[in-house]
DNA sequence: CTCTATTAGTAACTTCTGTTACTAAACTTG
DNA sequence: CAAGTTTAGTAACAGAAGTTACTAATAGAG
């Protein structure tokens, strides 16, 4: 029966998984945040996460932050060109390893951080609004250990 | 105190965002699954979306692949293209309506399918292995939860 | 009917992203 | 300390993805 709708006949439906599950969900969460940082600040998401990593890391390598943030070089040197063609972030030698370019934001960057930053918390907010702490609680620490999960599978290959 | 580290003055972390984690853990899960169909069955990760979706949805239009699977309609072509020269997939005519075109996996793509499921499964598995039956409920209900409400929020804008 | 508005799908252009390979500066080891 | 190795960052090319605009078909209003 070549016609015959396939899930029919295997009780395995793709809405099912994990993965494909959290894909949509992080597709749409990340839309819904990008829409603040892209639609209204003009800022790429890579740009961003760079941003975000710097204000919390203090003035570090442009390695670092590729490592803080899970972007590889080539990735955060674009975005580093960029934010710095925009005034947000400042580059300079370091004295002690010349190959290295610390990367500082600027009083303009840190401020554009803490103008999104209430209002990505505030997405976040609406989306956890119906839940009770206990949910909450449970969701911070489902999330943390998979991630922690992941992160060793990822490893091995 | 232009040097001090700036999270010294301000409480918040970017790792507690939630849509932060999320789209990292997102990140992660997705490349620790697309290991499977990218890497071992050349299949690009909207091919593999359209490949689960048709299974699941049966012969439909590539509109409603796109809906399902929350994918343009030009990124739904794309793919498509793809899967028709692997021979993966067939796409004829709607005598209904002559602008569809309606797709239907082959007897291959389904084997594909089939072949495939149980690898991301078990991958699945291993991610969840040391939760408990109440958390793993618990997580399933809370991520749906979040997508219903990321589904809302996205279409206010 | 027939003229306009919508819809499905794709082509063509532009922009973004990934890869490879290069340069400059450190390390390392004999 | 000299020659080979590794590391930070970027340039340049190639392939992927997003955007706009077009074509063919249908639906809808008068």
């Amino acid at each position: 029966m070549p016609q015959a709708p396939d899930h029919a006949s295997e009780a395995l439906s793709l809405n099912s998984f994990l993965p494909y599950r959290l894909m949509i969900l992080a597709d749409m969460v990340s839309r819904v945040a990008s829409q603040i940082y892209v639609d209204r600040f003009d800022l790429t998401r890579q740009e961003w996460r760079i941003i975000a990593s710097l204000f919390e890391l203090g003035p570090v390598s442009a390695t670092e932050i590729g490592e803080h943030s899970t972007m590889d070089k080539m990735t955060v040197s674009r975005a580093v060109t960029g934010l710095e063609a925009k005034g947000l972030l400042r580059r300079h030698d370091d004295p002690a390893d010349r190959r290295n370019k610390i990367l500082e934001l600027t009083q303009a960057g840190r401020a554009l951080y803490r103008k999104i930053v209430p209002l990505i918390l505030a997405r976040e907010a609406y989306l956890l609004e119906n839940f009770s702490p206990e949910e909450r609680a449970s969701l911070a620490h489902l999330l943390e250990a998979l991630l922690a999960r992941a992160r060793e599978l990822e490893q091995r290959g």
